[in-house]
DNA sequence: AGCCGCCATGAAAACGTTTACGTTTGCGCC
DNA sequence: GGCGCAAACGTAAACGTTTTCATGGCGGCT
């Protein structure tokens, strides 16, 4: 065993042949005899030759790792989210270079320009990316992908969450079950998703339920905000038939303020919140919710972005939405378990460990 | 703007000075006059020169990057795994190149051998490497930490969970509280987590409950095994004073057992998990539980990783442990909210997008 | 005044590949 | 048997750095 790995300069001279010739054989460029192949593979795997990827990279100008920002995301979010990146990245045999939790604009600056010339390319999901900041830490010619993202690119695709459609059809739901004054609890202001939500709501209530006036409480997408949402909501009158919080956390907390009030949900009130995070049907009741399919996101950012690593696959920028479907539980008083939009089936709960 | 990016060249070329000088300039080697300098900062800034890594790499044979190498992991534990990585690799300079959701041996050689050359060190999280998978799948040299792992090896480190004590701690706690005989739902057999979960159950019951017999009922950390355990409990004579669940999924499977047969937890029987998801304050009522600092885990393992690469820092393999927390909520009948080991403040729930 | 040594700088080698280009070889065809 | 062509293979340049070593100049010491 020697200390130092061995290089295509060992492979070539133990073989018999020339650095290109081992070269051609490992990269299947064929011009080669059969037999020489056969004896390049034989001594390449004894000397267990691995190419070394700087030298590669030197070269072909290519890295085959893709790498991705993202803010300070949390649990399932993240995960399943990396996960589905990942999958499809292995699929491609593309590696993945993570830069994450980020907050705020000097941050993800930071770890953009730090992946400079280690990756082929950068899936970019940040609250605070818009048009300048492309224009000033990302390289000229480097391909990449928004995620979640209001801006409008010409050069750059963007991949967004259909939260307008998934609140839309969570209203119409609630309003065709009987609730006719659903009420409302924004997420924060400057938020994307937040916003595209209230839309959903906003338009939904003009459509399903014209003339009932609307009621929005704000909230921060805290727990914390939406028990206090919550028990604002208690002092209206009249009282608002059903809750539709902008996210699972926030409905969580409203649940908890209607509890402790005595309010029985769904009897008195329905309740209704975004995103399906797993603790949705664990409270008690298990609370109706926008499912949204993160991996299927992730997994469709990569494609894209290999799409555009690939000079033969013409692509274009667009803006491309994933739906959501809804999910309902007893929170709202439907038909118990039943999901209304088509839906996959998810990721059971399951062990931290395997 | 040109095309092309600038080089080491061209920035020597502009500031009329050789490669080596600027190259000493930008490194911070010194040997270089103040004007000097400062004339080739200023050109390198102007030109936006980015040296290329793969160049570096190919002289230096360092990436600074390291790698990951992870299970399927789910939610909260991965994305608290990866932050503590993160952040830690952030703050010494290091890039991180995630692979994860490996099912299976073959799955895991094939990423440990994906990274050849692409990294500077790795950390591995996987049930299935032992010594052979280390010798055969791992580059001669490189670094690596194992984290939670039975492998007891001269050349790595390893950092692991102290599972046992924790396990101990609440059983402990149980007993005192004047819950005697406690019952175990033990994880799945081959689990290292698990096993060492049920040797602290078993030990602490014969320190802190002699002559009390073990009850033991198998589960496989799935919430449906912790509720058909439930039931079996609720079969014995006398039934058990006290559940303790391997994990929270099958205390949460269990709690919907005891719910459904109209047992009250914790009036009838005390109840307690182990790993502190999310979910476990949020059932009814709030899950007892045992809290792993797993973001602290990633930091350490990282910093542990990191200690190795640099010569300087003379160190050595060396298996260490982190401890863990016992939370006590309702359901094993506590003060209420009381934590009883010494705890660090945890993130708290958070929405999923900022 | 001469010498020694240090400091700033430059020239060039080295890292391990890929690939453009040139050379040999074998073969078929006239 | 000579000629040309294609296939197989080799040579060497190129990629952009870091780093070793050599060189020249200048100041201080004897």
């Amino acid at each position: 065993m020697t200390t130092k790995n061995a290089t295509i300069k060992d492979v070539a001279r133990e073989a018999n042949v020339s650095v290109a010739s081992v070269s051609r054989v490992l990269n299947g460029l064929g011009g080669v005899t059969p037999e020489t192949q056969k004896i390049v593979r034989e001594v390449a795997s004894r000397l267990n030759y691995i190419p070394d990827n700087a030298a590669r990279s030197l070269i072909t100008g290519r890295t085959h790792t893709i790498g991705a920002v993202l803010p300070d995301l949390y649990g399932e979010f993240f995960s399943e989210l990396i996960r589905g990146i990942d999958l499809a990245a292995r699929a491609r045999g593309l590696h993945l270079l993570v830069s994450s939790s980020h907050d705020g604009v000097a941050d993800a600056a930071a770890a953009v320009r730090a992946m400079r010339g280690r990756v082929d390319g950068m899936l970019i999901f940040s609250e605070y990316v818009d048009a300048a900041f492309l224009q000033e830490n990302l390289p000229e010619k480097l391909p990449a992908v928004l995620l979640d993202s209001p801006v409008k690119s010409t050069r750059y695709p963007v991949l967004n969450i259909d939260n307008r459609a998934g609140a839309v059809a969570m209203v119409r739901h609630l309003v065709e079950a009987g609730h006719q004054q659903v009420a409302f609890i924004s997420g924060p202001k400057t938020n994307f998703d937040a916003q595209q939500r209230e839309k959903g709501y906003r338009a939904a209530m003009t459509k399903h339920a014209p003339g009932v006036p609307l009621i929005i409480v704000d909230g921060d997408f805290t727990e914390e905000s939406g028990y206090r949402a919550g028990r604002e909501l208690l002092t209206k009158k009249p009282r608002p038939q059903a809750v539709f919080a902008a996210n699972d956390m926030m409905a969580i907390g409203c649940l908890f303020a209607f509890k402790e009030a005595g309010i029985d949900v769904p009897g008195d009130i329905a309740l209704a919140g975004f995103d399906d995070i797993l603790i949705a049907r664990y409270v008690t009741p298990p609370l109706s919710t926008v499912q949204v399919r993160i991996a299927d996101l992730g997994r469709s950012a990569l494609e894209r972005l290999a799409a555009m690593l690939n000079p033969a696959e013409s692509t274009q920028a667009s803006v491309e939405t994933l739906g959501c479907d809804i999910v309902i539980r007893e929170s709202c008083g439907g038909k118990r378990g039943v999901t209304v939009a088509p839906t996959k089936p998810r990721r059971s709960p399951r062990p931290l460990r395997t």
